[in-house]
DNA sequence: ACCTGAACACCGTTCAAGT
DNA sequence: ACCTGAACACCGTTCAAGT
């Protein structure tokens, strides 16, 4: 009854909106309803692009993972360019939380793909035998996903509830240290780095440790 | 109006329940309507013994790694019993696969708190030196939570709809393999290998990449 | 203290009807 | 072909009322 949309609606259209949704409001502010107030159009409108909610996700997904693939400059020597595209993957989960969880829900989707392809390609230049080609790939993109993964889980829990980062951190660490030293002696030490660690810094540390076990397989 | 529980309910016969429904039908098959059919009970007498949806999901997942945790037999050398203990969550998280998506979101819970002792004690006992100890403990943590989690989302899409794992590899790699050899020379190669892939093999082989870079820090 | 179940405020998705 | 919005079949959660 209110007035028609004059502008054709797109699949385009609709992803972004999403993306707007889901970084200003989480996983959970991605409604039907939200989206069709976003765009001022009907439900039928928006499934007339996209298939449901699942596809929807996974499209704005592929967007974000893909403007990073293409953004990443990798000039650069292997090495440094590895190191380069593990932290543009890290900073664009990090950026968008959202994207953390729906990464690891259908692996043969284009994000996936290109991500696949690029650290394929890097570890291949590495000089990698093509036998264990395979397996560094696979391990090497797991590692990145679910570091990704589980810093977005931390900035989610941040955005919703607590103050900062900092007072967070030393909560959990705080919990840590009062743990019996004898039945967690190493949850307990490791408290102290962990309240003063960086979460970017220990995911390089973590894939430098990777790259040199990879070179081991030379 | 029908008949009262005569026994007591509590908190573990509840998550007991849980894990039935969510081991049976996945994560969409956990929902509080089920709960009182399975238990013959009203909402708020689980809302009497557990907080919310999130806390159930979150005690159940703490109950599956908690018996990965004691039931894994560590007396061998701490590398083979690091591979015994990711082995164990693996399989454990390919059992239940609604636990892979559970542990990325509360990393401060008992759950993970018993895999970082763990596995951070065993680095230890491998010989880590100190300063390297906590980055080398939550990369390796992370590689196996990742590549159980997507390998969870794997085996969810597989009990859903697909016939069976070969056919569904199949599938996939059919696709890598149409893919423009130009455009995407290492997923085209890959084709092969990912059709006759074992996963557990690959997963294991990325612990070793991980361990044999970790060597390196001494 | 523990339990019951109607009710509330949401969801995703469908579909007859419009242009 | 594309769009509208009422309606349907679900959710998680609350809460007055019971024992």
């Amino acid at each position: 009854m209110t007035k028609r949309r004059t502008d054709g609606l797109s699949k385009e259209l609709i992803v972004k909106a999403a993306k707007e949704l889901l970084d200003d409001g989480g996983e959970t502010a991605l409604t039907f309803r939200a989206l069709t107030t976003h765009l001022t159009t009907g439900y039928g409108a928006i499934y007339h692009h996209v298939a449901n909610k699942s596809d929807l996700l996974a499209a704005a997904t592929d967007d974000v993972i893909a403007s990073v693939m293409t953004g990443v400059v990798v000039d650069a020597e292997p090495r440094e360019a590895l190191r380069t595209v593990a932290l543009g993957l890290f900073d664009a989960i990090d950026a968008h939380p959202w994207v953390g969880a729906q990464l690891s829900r259908e692996p043969w989707r284009p994000a996936l793909l290109a991500v696949y392809e690029r650290i394929g390609g890097l570890l291949d230049a590495l000089g990698v035998p093509e036998r264990a080609l395979f397996d560094a790939a696979g391990a090497l993109v797991n590692y990145v996903l679910g570091v990704a993964g589980q810093n977005a889980a931390n900035a989610r829990v941040l955005t919703l509830g607590e103050a900062d980062r900092s007072a967070f951190l030393a909560k959990v660490a705080a919990q840590w240290a009062d743990l019996d030293p004898e039945r967690y002696p190493f949850v307990h030490k490791a408290s102290a780095q962990l309240r003063e660690h960086d979460d970017r810094d220990q995911f390089l540390a973590g894939v430098d440790i990777f790259l040199a076990g990879i070179a081991t397989l030379r």
